[in-house]
RNA sequence: GUGGAUGUAGCUCAGUCGGUUAGAGCACCAGGUUGUGGCCCUGGGGGUCGGGGGUUCGAGUCCCCUCAUUCACCCCA
């Protein structure tokens, strides 16, 4: 029976959605999906395999390696499960997947060892435009590499993702944060800079002074006090310098715009060397794209051997906000296959048919008129193919172009039938 | 965690100075003759006006609280 929407009732519910999570319908759910199949596609031309690692770790893997992140420190979906365990639902994808690479062995396999996910992260943060509780992640990580060539691959893979969606144009931000020889003497100085002008500077500039001296510079309020800061780049070692400088050239040399941007830092505790992020304007001023970094301590910092990494995350809400109607769902022809009364069974069995010969299609599952199927098929799709009457005696049915009203008899022999509706490509 | 704005039908929104039974468009369902949609016409269903409390003879309208959404911070994708 079709639900009696004469007497539906009023929609009345306390069961909403938890705040800062989403439903995505079609299209949005549509062009989700694309983009994972594009990233997919991306990733493996780039040599990466797929990972999938669980959306819950212990919280231990977090906590090792954001002892000053605000993302594990303040924004976790913590529990304890009834036997006990300290778990916490992964607010980013990389800590989760070097734990994998360790606990894996990994590194007894060919290195470097490329890896890419997509999936669901969760931060407990006040939700806003383009930032909420759950948003889906796509990123990739490279382990067993110090080379500059593994950042800009890094970097290459996650600008061509963007790209191929139809993002124009995008410019790739890189800064060097330095490593464990020369950063620790940028940030002394930068704490001698800023320590005279405690009282100038912003209240969240004078907590950063003592608990993260580096993030001082992408403050956006205290920006005159910024410009005579030191730079970093006057404090890299030999070795930061070159290679921050060839990360630069490699990339340069494949055509995509890199800028360095000497106040980019960025949130998490493990990175080292490389920060890189991408932006976009139709985003606002301070929404991330992507980004990403190197991170030569964090495998060890999780009970694996020393080696090296470097990985990026992509937000795909933002990446399809920032993209709008340039990525849409693409969707192939569909047929709505209507039955005459009588006929609701035969078109039933034929769609079936066509279905397994790669036809996309609809049929009615409410029992309507053929007015009714129509009017339904002019919502759906626009090729309607008519089932019953003389014409299925005749083995004919009428297949007909609801844009120009054109309609015609042809054969109902599924295989015949599916070659005039899904006509193989032309060579 | 901080500050501002906004909550009326599935969606987008009207609703005057506090005054009768809360409206429109879109969407949805049905009919406009038995095998043909869109456009048009007619009819229909759908609202405790986010929730709670208060002021008042009377609250969608005024006040307080709360929840949600949204924007800007913090931080990040």
């Amino acid at each position: 029976m079709s639900p009696n929407l004469k007497e539906r009732t009023p929609l009345r519910t306390d069961l909403k959605r938890p705040r800062g999570t989403q439903d995505l319908l079609a299209p949005e759910s549509l062009r989700l999906e694309r983009l994972r199949r594009l990233a997919f596609d991306t990733a493996r031309e780039y040599g990466f395999d797929p990972i999938e690692t669980p959306i819950f770790e212990q919280s231990a893997v977090f906590l090792k390696v954001g002892e000053s992140t605000d993302v594990v420190q303040h924004e976790r979906y913590t529990f304890t499960d009834v036997g006990g365990v300290d778990l916490t639902l992964r607010p980013e994808g990389t800590a989760a997947i070097a734990r994998a690479y360790v606990e894996n062995g990994l590194f007894n396999a060919p290195q470097p060892v490329r890896l890419f996910y997509w999936g669901p992260m969760f931060r407990r943060e006040r939700p806003q435009a383009l930032r909420y509780r759950q948003h889906t992640q796509f990123g990739a990580e490279l382990f067993g590499s110090e080379e500059p060539s593994a950042d800009a691959e890094i970097m290459l893979l996650s600008t061509a993702v963007v790209a191929k969606a139809g993002l124009v144009d995008p410019v790739i931000r890189v800064n060097s944060i330095g490593c464990s020889l020369c950063r620790p003497t940028y940030r002394a100085a930068l704490v001698e800079y800023y320590q005279p002008l405690r009282d100038e500077i912003c209240e969240d500039c004078q907590r950063r002074l003592t608990q993260n001296p580096l993030r001082l510079l992408d403050c956006k309020v205290d920006q005159p006090a910024r410009e005579q800061a030191p730079d970093i780049a006057q404090y890299w070692c030999d070795d930061c310098r070159q290679h921050f400088e060839t990360v630069v050239s490699m990339v340069q040399s494949t055509g995509r715009a890199i800028d360095r941007d000497p106040y980019l830092v960025r949130g998490f505790d493990y990175y080292t060397r490389t920060v890189f992020e991408v932006g976009h304007p139709e985003l606002g001023t301070n929404v991330a794209l992507f980004g990403g970094g190197r991170y030569d301590g964090l495998v060890a910092s999780l009970d694996g051997p020393s080696v090296p990494g470097v990985g990026f995350g992509i937000g795909s809400e933002r990446l399809l906000s920032a993209l709008g109607e340039r990525f849409m769902a693409v969707s192939s022809p569909s047929y709505y296959v209507a039955a005459v009364p009588g006929h609701h069974q035969a078109a039933f069995a034929l769609v079936e048919e066509l279905r397994r010969r790669g036809v996309t299609c609809y049929v009615d599952l409410l029992s309507r008129s053929l007015k009714a199927q129509i009017r339904d098929a002019n919502r759906r799709s626009d090729r309607v193919i008519i089932v019953g009457g003389r014409e299925w005696d005749q083995g004919l049915v009428t297949l007909k172009y609801l844009n120009t009203g054109e309609q015609e008899a042809v054969s109902r022999e599924p295989d015949q039938l599916a070659r005039r509706l899904n006509p193989a490509p032309t060579a």
